[in-house]
DNA sequence: GGTACTCACCTTAGCTGC
DNA sequence: GACCGCAGCTAAGGTGAG
């Protein structure tokens, strides 16, 4: 059986790149992109704001001070998509064994293609070449036998950015049958995938600082240090083992939709309010996706950044807004909501088939008062929404202060927008907290 | 002192039924 | 009837990734 051959190809400061096709005057300049209010965090940042050490995640305060010249630009999850979608396109040309990782990442196998297109490296530079050219972006690609050793491989391709300056990358970067070990073996064990600060923590107790150092433990003592799982998972990496297949089609497992106010909530009927715009914006992508949920999980970090998490298993699948409100509402009064909600969450998992649904809720199941004339009204606004647009219309529940704010995937990307001054002069307890 | 959003997967504990 | 062990399910929380 011939050797597999794996693609990473990850985008360059993507949305970064996005944003400097649609502004071109900002190229080579300091540029981060994210959430632009005291509580938003960093989702990209240009080479040249990596010099002075800004990064992704990194709470947009610290950006600022870092590099208080960087133009701070509010992320557009739409365009970006958009142009993910774009990019999804040119790989696909390649091999139809393209997986997803998130919107500027994918795995493709390239195994069955790689005699008609000249081999993965021919192919990375393929794409690499077709990306540059159609799309204005650049992109890093790694090669390797597996998914594992691919993703690695694309980091060693990507650009340079310290205080010496910008620094191309190779662009693409192999890791040949045979040398895998040889490779692997050198690296820090943080950068295995599955290795974060608590399991970095556990290894490091051990005297384990490389990736070498781990496949020379035995597998019972990692397996006592870090869980059994866990365990023979890094073993398994760390001998650079890894079969996982490289999947077009994986079927999303939950769906959910979280939001962090510029300013606490206090009050029970706001807390609430916004409950129900989350509800209404899980609810519309499970229809959406022709999905319906059992179990929905309320989540609550509150002002002192602690995080308390609820869930409620319904008799049956459920997919309208109202419905999963009836049946996570009475889990706010579990928590203790005294110091303040910082963020709201709500997750929606254990699908089943809406026909399913349908079923379970007619013979009583749901918990409605009328399952019918819900699904009915429900049917009714994917209707309106699908002619005028996503916030043509929403629970009336929800409305604040005679506006109208839906939640949709990725509005609020990356923390509350910028909080402006005058919002706390003008408060006058009628309108939510949130700026927007 | 500052920590977003979305998703996946894991561990632990408690409950229930056999 | 009480108790034990086990399996299966659920809830809660943690970890990690991008």
């Amino acid at each position: 059986m011939s050797e597999r051959i794996v693609l990473h190809v990850d985008m360059d400061a993507f949305f970064v790149s996005v944003e400097f096709r649609r502004h071109p005057e900002l190229v080579g300049r300091p540029v981060v992109v994210g959430g632009t209010g005291r509580r938003g965090v960093v989702a990209a940042a240009s080479y040249e704001a990596r010099r002075y050490g800004v990064h992704s995640a990194m709470p947009s305060v610290t950006a600022r001070r870092r590099c208080p010249s960087a133009v701070f630009l509010p992320g557009d999850y739409e365009t970006y998509a958009a142009a993910g979608q774009d990019v999804l396109a040119i790989f696909a040309r390649a091999t139809p064994l393209v997986e997803p990782l998130s919107l500027d990442e994918a795995f493709l196998d390239v195994t069955g293609s790689s005699a008609r297109l000249g081999g993965g490296v021919a192919i990375a530079e393929r794409i690499r070449a077709d990306v540059a050219t159609e799309l204005e972006l650049s992109c890093s690609v790694g090669v390797a036998p597996n998914k594992f050793l691919a993703k690695l491989a694309s980091v060693e391709a990507k650009p340079i950015a310290d205080i010496d300056g910008v620094r191309p990358g190779t662009g693409v970067f192999e890791v040949r049958p045979g040398e895998e070990l040889e490779y692997l073996h050198a690296l820090a064990v943080s950068r295995l995938w599955g290795v974060g600060p608590a399991t970095l923590d556990k290894l490091r107790r051990m005297g384990v600082s490389t990736v070498g150092d781990l496949a020379r433990l035995e597998l019972a003592a990692v397996v006592a240090s870090v869980g059994g799982s866990h365990g023979r998972h890094l073993i398994e990496l760390a001998n650079a083992r890894d079969d996982r297949p490289v999947e077009p089609h994986r079927g999303v497992k939950s769906v959910s939709h979280e939001v962090t106010f510029a300013d606490d909530l206090h009050e029970l009927d706001d807390i609430h309010r916004e409950l129900v715009r989350l509800a209404d914006g899980v609810s519309s992508r499970l229809r959406h996706q022709q999905l319906a949920a059992r179990t929905f999980t309320l989540k609550i970090r509150d002002g002192a950044f602690a995080t308390h998490t609820k869930s409620v298993t319904g008799a049956g699948a459920v997919d309208d807004g109202a419905t999963i409100v009836d049946l996570v509402a009475p889990a706010l009064g579990e928590v203790d909501l005294a110091a303040g909600v910082r963020l709201l969450g709500l997750g929606a998992s254990r699908f089943a088939q809406p026909a399913e649904q349908l079923r379970l809720q007619l013979d009583g199941g749901g918990g409605t008062t009328d399952p019918r004339r819900r699904a009915g009204a429900t049917s009714a606004v994917d209707d309106i929404r699908q002619r005028f647009g996503a916030t043509a219309i929403g629970p009336a529940s929800s409305v604040a202060g005679g506006e109208l704010h839906l939640v949709r995937r990725g509005a609020q990307q990356w923390g509350p927008d910028q909080h402006r001054p005058d919002d706390d002069a003008s408060d006058d307890g009628d309108t939510p907290s949130r700026s927007r």
